[in-house]
DNA sequence: GTTGGTGCAAATTGTTTGCATATAA
DNA sequence: TTATATGCAAACAATTTGCACCAAC
């Protein structure tokens, strides 16, 4: 989803709520889905110094305070795919995608990634236990092949 | 794995790092393993509160230090299952074993599963990837159908 | 006797909140 | 004009660390 689509979301969400569109909100949003940045998994201290680079007032708080909102919205999920990681990181959404995670342990690398086979097994599972599902998370950890591929211990995971 | 099992464990690993055997150690290692205890995904505050109950001396500290060397000996792992949890919870783990969850939106009651088939097509997402799986999480969430499910908006997990 | 451990309190880190001011509606 | 947002600093909560004393080896 493009950045003007995300805002037009988040308008109407707003709208809807009787919240109101600022500068800081749009600025932010624009931030969050530039395409430069998107598929970076940002951390709100990411984004903040983003945001910063284009208003230097921009508030810590209020970075927390819209990424909040967009996950209200739908326009993005909180995710820790490090489970060393301490800082929350934002994926943007698009609703009705979906997607998993395959993680190197090595580089950090992250490669986002869609199969029905085995969401069709999870629906079996979730039968066989009673449970409705509403939706799921799935992290493969290991080892990337990428040429550029080196060891950074401190890249987040050892899971 | 009994808790004695668990101990041998754990001595083994601290004799192998030149580290020591302590009281506290022992205790909190009891515990963790405890039959009452294992299944409930503790928090280092849980664990806290029923290591006091038989030794009102032990610190704060000294459980997450322990829980730390539980970790590195594979007898825990760290998990995160409700992604608005802040706290991390802590998993017995016996080597070789392997399980996912389903978790309940409502009741925050926890299923244990495991499923070859899902595994299998892990595998191949992996390897069409160039990765080399070293390990993986996946959890379901839903809604689950026992007549004891109560909402608890409290419980955790909007995921 | 050494080396490593413990308990406490203080420090750190990520995140949230209270409040006076500013701004969208 | 009136309700909501902002930016700042202070508050919080989970976790880590420094240090004086203790205890395994």
């Amino acid at each position: 989803m493009t950045s003007t689509e995300a805002l037009d979301v988040l308008e109407a969400y707003l709208q809807r709520k009787g919240l109101k569109t600022t500068a800081q909100r749009r600025l932010i949003t624009e931030v969050f889905f530039d395409p430069r940045f998107k598929k970076d998994h940002p951390s709100v201290d990411d984004l903040f110094r983003h945001v910063r680079a284009q208003d230097a007032n921009v508030g810590y708080a209020t970075v927390y305070r819209t990424m909040k909102l967009l996950v209200e919205c739908g326009l993005a999920s909180p995710r820790q795919l490090g489970p060393t990681d301490k800082e929350t990181r934002y994926e943007p959404e698009s609703p009705g995608e979906h997607h998993d995670h395959l993680v190197c342990l090595d580089c950090g690398h992250i490669v986002e990634f869609e199969n029905e086979a085995i969401e069709a097994l999870q629906e079996d599972v979730a039968r066989a236990y009673g449970f409705a599902i509403k939706e799921h998370r799935m992290v493969i950890y290991g080892h990337c092949t990428r040429t550029d591929c080196e060891r950074r211990p401190s890249a987040g995971a050892h899971p």
